[in-house]
DNA sequence: TAAATATACCTTGACAGGCGAGGTATATAA
DNA sequence: TTATATACCTCGCCTGTCAAGGTATATTTA
C-alpha cells in the first residue's frame, strides 16, 4: 500500500480498462490482478473500484453481465466496448504526456 | 492546458516546492515558470495555486513574507523550510515509485 | 460443529483537492 | 481612456477516494 491515492487518482479507470482489454473479468479478480502486478504494493479500495465501474458503464466504456457460476458467490463480469478501447488508448497517451511534464516540473 | 487535473493532482505541492528550492519566489512568477518549463502545456489555476500555498504554509513547508516593491503590485514571497525540503525529497521519491507502478498497470 | 476466512458483491456519507467565477489594486501600452 | 499585464485573494461547487457498514456463499480450521 502506502502509495498515496492522489498519485494514482485519475488512473483508476485506465487501469481497469487495461485489465479488461486482456479479457472479460470481474471486480474481485481485477483487484487481485492489480495486487499481483504490483507485488502487493497497491490495491484498489472496494468503494473506489465499484464506483469506477459505475462511471465506466455510464460512459459506455464497459458492459456488464452476470456470470453463470453454479457454485460460490455470484460474479458480475465486465467487458470493454470499442469506445472503452479508444478511451484507454487516449488515457494511455495522456499518461505518457503527463509523465513527461511532471518529470520536467519536479 | 488539456492535461486533466486528476493526473496532476497530488503533484501541485511538489511542483511548487521544487520551484522554491531553486530560489524564493512568488505566486505569479512560479506559475509563469511552470508555463515556460512545459512550453505552455500546463499552468496552475490561481485558486489551486493559492490554496496550495495555504496548505504548504500550514504544514510548515514554506514561509511567506511581503516583498519590498516600490512600484507595481505587491508580491508575497515564499521560501522553503528544511521540513519542506524533506517533504520535497519524499514526494519525489513517491513519484518515482508511483510512476513505476502505474507503468506496470496500464 | 461452530467459527473463521476467502470469495464476491454493494451503498452511504464524509473528505480533500482542483477550479470557475468573482473580487481588489497598481502600472503600462494602445 | 480603455485594455492588458502584473499580482494578490476568497467562495462554493464538483469529483474521485475511501472508511464503514452491509449481504451472501463456500471452504478451512479449531
Amino acid at each position: 500500500m502506502s502509495i498515496t491515492s492522489d498519485l494514482i487518482r485519475g488512473h483508476t479507470e485506465t487501469i481497469i480498462l487495461g485489465q479488461l482489454i486482456a479479457k472479460d473479468s470481474y471486480g474481485y479478480e481485477i483487484n487481485k490482478a492489480i495486487q499481483e502486478k504490483t507485488d502487493n504494493q497497491y490495491e484498489l479500495k472496494e468503494a473506489t473500484l465499484y464506483s469506477a465501474f459505475r462511471r465506466l458503464e455510464q460512459a459506455g466504456f464497459i458492459l456488464s453481465y452476470w456470470g453463470d457460476e453454479t457454485t460460490g458467490a455470484r460474479r458480475r463480469y465486465y467487458s470493454i466496448t470499442p469506445l472503452g478501447k479508444e478511451a484507454y488508448r487516449q488515457n494511455k497517451q495522456d499518461w505518457e504526456r503527463a509523465k513527461e511534464l511532471i518529470d520536467r516540473l519536479i
